[in-house]
DNA sequence: AAAACTTATTAAAGAGGTTTAATAAGTGTT
DNA sequence: AACACTTATTAAACCTCTTTAATAAGTTTT
């Protein structure tokens, strides 16, 4: 909606940034071509981030015929960034660099069972003091946040209405982003799989309050006017059953993956009921929580419900994995937004 | 993405013109705050958009301790918009101004039943003469359309991967945008409600091809991978029944409002599902398939499947007006990023 | 090896925004 | 009624991006 100059200069060196990363290297006129900025423009940027380190030459091109063009790549090590996650028994945290190059990774206690942010600041402080060129925090947590601040997050009420990304923005002068632990998760696929930006992908998980998804629509994660989208165990499925149940009235003590056929026909109907309704590009599961045969058989057992031409993509990824990549995506497209 | 001058500049105009219609009138300061540009800018645009006839001077503010403010409003005769609807029996169009008022109106045969576009053109070209201040068209079909493309459009096969939008363009030289009937009554009501611009709604109906749903997912329509997105008819919800079997199933031939128990209950599944799925603010319902009694007993139903406090507004609209309002609104949106 | 041609980069002029100063048009006080 | 004070508008200086011209650095042809 706003457009002033200031905005406007700093998108450019924003969509400068992310594209000289995508790429790899380039040239100042092939960023203006892509970027569909003057040469000029990019030229005048380009000195003054090598001036400041955050571009490097990296040599001449082939000549095509003229002058050989100058060929710069972006400095990964000039910013990094800080991704923490919070769960129950454990806090993990990485420092990256804008390629997601890990430089640091760590472990210690879960912080959420304490009664204030005293030790997880403290941590933080450590981290941020080892790497000063720390430019932007990413923190997941286990509960619905709404922009920075937590809304809920069951089990730790005394952090309920806790606006995180202020405190710590505060506190650090880096720009904080806090994001839910599915929909980082899903951010994170969605980034590694290179799909289109309006796609929609579904990330199912059966949390220890029963199962739930994480929904990206057209790019955009769900919360849902009360923060309950993607509570799917509330599902009526069958003539007295709802998903939940329907899994749990089932359930396979000996071992955490669902095989049974009738856990198997509950989420053939999940996966119809949300292709009928949403129609997404793929759904993903957690790769602990099922074998690549159930998949096949879930795949069949779809197109009971739904003609099969509609139905989605199903894929096992690390759920643990896409978190942090998210968390990291996050991270880097607010570092990437700094001004210089 | 892309910032350029040209693209900032038409933005600026753009909202200009939005804030004018939505304050109802405006001075020079009040517009500057209110989109963070500077005065001179707007008091350029101003001149430029009052000589040209888009704004009125209507007069001049109290004196609050110095020069009195001069006062303008935009002239919303500047420029009207077409709106038109195909049916299969009947095609309705209406020409409006800014301000959505209904300048003519009209209706004549199905065109979808024809084998190409000559007498749709025809009638067009008509109404285009008679008001040739027209700048923009906005044109609702029932099937899926994707950026201007009808896409699937069962019945009328003649049309499949018709580009709509660029022949009518290209034919008239004024905008055109294209939209689906239920993305278009979603958005119309949408629009009318007030809401945020963020929430989500679904709209239900059923149609001559069975039950289906418009959704608006924040803010945006959702259309699916493979334009499948509101074929809710497929949702699986009793042991061997989907949505429109246990609609069917328990048909009252005798009226077309569902009532029965049976189909009562279906119904509160299905919004319980959608519920546990996106969460969204409001579900609306169409004002001749329904009665409000019915909608009361809807409401406590779903509470039966879903904890209330997460159920959505049920609400009861006219389907044909909200798509028209729809269709109107994404004519005059595009009227407004018309450059001068 | 010099002339003709290509392409990259730098320099200068132009366009459209912002900021700041100057002017116009009021109100209130003595 | 003259003066101080407010607020709106106009004018001028400035900043940033674009466009266009000039220069630098190669390649190819003769």
């Amino acid at each position: 909606m706003k457009v002033t100059p200031k905005s406007v200069r700093k998108e450019i060196l924003t969509n400068i940034r992310k594209s000289l990363l995508e790429l790899g290297s380039s040239t100042i006129v092939e960023l203006s071509d892509r970027l569909g900025i003057s040469f000029p423009t990019i030229s005048k940027c380009f000195a003054q981030m090598e001036k400041a380190g955050e571009l490097i030459l990296v040599g001449l091109d082939d000549s095509n015929g003229g002058r050989r063009a100058k060929r710069y790549a972006y400095n990964p090590e000039y910013m990094l960034g800080l991704a923490i996650f919070l769960e129950r028994t454990e806090t993990h945290y990485i420092v990256y660099n804008c390629l997601g190059d890990v430089k640091n990774t760590g472990k210690t206690d879960g912080v959420l069972v304490e009664d204030d942010l005293t030790s997880l600041t403290k941590l933080m402080e450590k981290i941020v003091d080892q790497h000063p060129t720390i430019r932007s925090i990413a923190i997941g947590v286990p509960g619905s946040v709404d922009n920075g601040k937590i809304f809920y997050i069951p089990g730790y009420e005394q952090f309920h209405n806790l606006d995180l990304k202020g405190y710590f923005e505060q506190h650090f002068s880096i720009p904080v982003v806090v994001e839910n632990d599915m929909n980082a998760a899903v951010l994170g696929f969605h980034k590694n799989s290179g799909l289109k930006n309006n796609t929609s992908l579904v990330y199912l998980y059966s949390g220890q309050n029963g199962p739930g998804a994480g929904f990206l629509i057209n790019g955009d994660v769900v919360r849902g006017s009360t923060f309950f989208a993607g509570e799917v165990s509330f599902v009526p499925q069958y003539n007295d059953r709802n998903f939940r149940q329907a899994l749990e009235n089932d359930r396979d003590s000996m071992t955490a993956t669902f095989s049974t056929d009738a856990q198997i026909d509950a989420i053939c109907r999940l996966i119809a009921t949300i292709t009928a309704i949403i129609n997404p590009h793929t759904i993903i599961f957690c790769s602990d929580e099922i074998e690549k045969t159930t998949l096949k058989k879930i795949s069949i057992g779809s197109s009971k419900y739904i003609p099969s031409k509609h139905l989605p993509n199903l894929t096992i990824s690390d759920w643990k994995q896409d978190y942090l990549y998210g968390l990291q995506s996050l991270g880097i497209t607010l570092m990437l937004m700094e001004p210089n």
